[in-house]
DNA sequence: GGAAATTAATCAAACGATTGATTAATTTTG
DNA sequence: CAAAATTAATCAATCGTTTGATTAATTTCC
């Protein structure tokens, strides 16, 4: 039997994402990073020349990651309700597989310390912005949807993912709900999916 | 000329929150609180014990006085909608006037290092969810509402809040844009209220 | 009423522990 | 063997907290 190959920087970058999402940067030693990667505390700096280093790594790593998954949705030939219902599942879906990522990124959002990591986190969110108000501000000018605030139902489209994500108690009562259990995560990115396409179908659509 | 009374006690918390708000409780030190209040060190330990306790104050200060607050608009004798629309206006406005507080209470229900001030949070959040959810229910069962996934629709605008406050980029694209200025934060507030109060009559009381 | 005793508030200094980072030595690998 | 990877030991700095002393105000007592 062959011990698996560890790989030391990835193990340090999971173990520092867990961490991290858990208890926050500041909130997170080094040393705990390195034990519970299994590495030794100088290989982070080894690595990752700093703390710092290793949290940037991640982020850059995260947002290069959801950047390629984008752009394709604005080319088909279909309508703007059918275009925006694809973005929400897409975004749901994306949010609520990442939920620890998606809870860090929205902390270090909520901070004024680290200004290049908030630049950062908000351009690769402006992206998802603009994406999902160009289909809306499309459909309105050919017609097709009312006339509404544009970037307040992002902020509600959004908003209303990541306060699932944040606060699942909010949604499911039920005690022992958990959303890293894949079944009742699944329930809910279903029930996030049909009542945000529901939502946006009725409120842009609807004759008024 | 009379020298003002100087209560160190309030200083500390005041100081406190706005640093625990900007760089976090564990970003922040116990150096920093002192300074920031002008009071001395020995001083946080000597009336709360220790900074967490500190902290606690401050959450067991706002959650009290924010529960006062409630539970007078669902006695009124108006229609669901109506109820639904008052409660969305004072939400707003009350996040809205405590911003930065609001990120912190976020930020702490994002981590799962102190359960008893999770479990706090989440309780405080239970009274407005209870309310809302109350409202809608019952504007369901007398035929007033369509019937929808309540949960969602209280997740959609609380969340709808949360973001604007933590992301206001996302609203507004302008550079200069400052919530902390009374004349940005009433145009952003009466855009926000009105953008869910059109949101919800219209998804809750179309025919369909 | 005024000295004595008690209290609360404040301070500078220091505490031990922990932080992120670095060193120099050792092991592993190709 | 040389380069890369890994280690234990150590660094200065900072952390939250505690200390003993001092001040200022209040209460007690004769």
């Amino acid at each position: 039997m062959k011990t698996e190959k560890v790989d030391k920087r990835l193990a340090i970058l999971e173990a520092a994402e867990k961490l991290f999402c858990e208890t926050g940067y500041e909130g997170t030693s080094t040393r705990q990073i390195a034990k519970e990667s299994g590495a030794n505390m100088a290989m982070i700096n080894y690595y990752f020349g700093s703390k710092e280093g290793v949290f940037v790594e991640i982020m850059n790593e995260r947002i290069a990651g959801f950047a390629s998954q984008l752009k394709i949705i604005n080319e088909d030939k279909i309508s703007a309700l059918e275009k925006l219902h694809k973005v929400i599942e897409g975004y749901v879906n994306r949010i609520m597989n990442n939920t620890a990522f998606h809870k860090m990124m929205h902390r270090e959002l909520s901070l004024t310390q680290r200004p290049e990591m908030y630049d950062k986190i908000k351009d690769a969110m402006s992206h998802n912005m603009q994406l999902i108000d160009r289909i809306i501000t499309d459909g309105i000018e050919d017609g097709s949807f009312n006339k509404v605030d544009v970037r307040m139902v992002i902020a509600t489209i959004m908003g209303t993912v990541t306060n699932i994500v944040i606060a699942p108690h909010k949604v499911i009562s039920c005690s022992n709900f958990d959303l890293s259990n894949p079944k009742d995560k699944k329930i809910i990115k279903d029930r996030a999916v049909t009542h945000l396409q529901d939502l946006t179908t009725v409120y842009l659509t609807t004759k008024r």
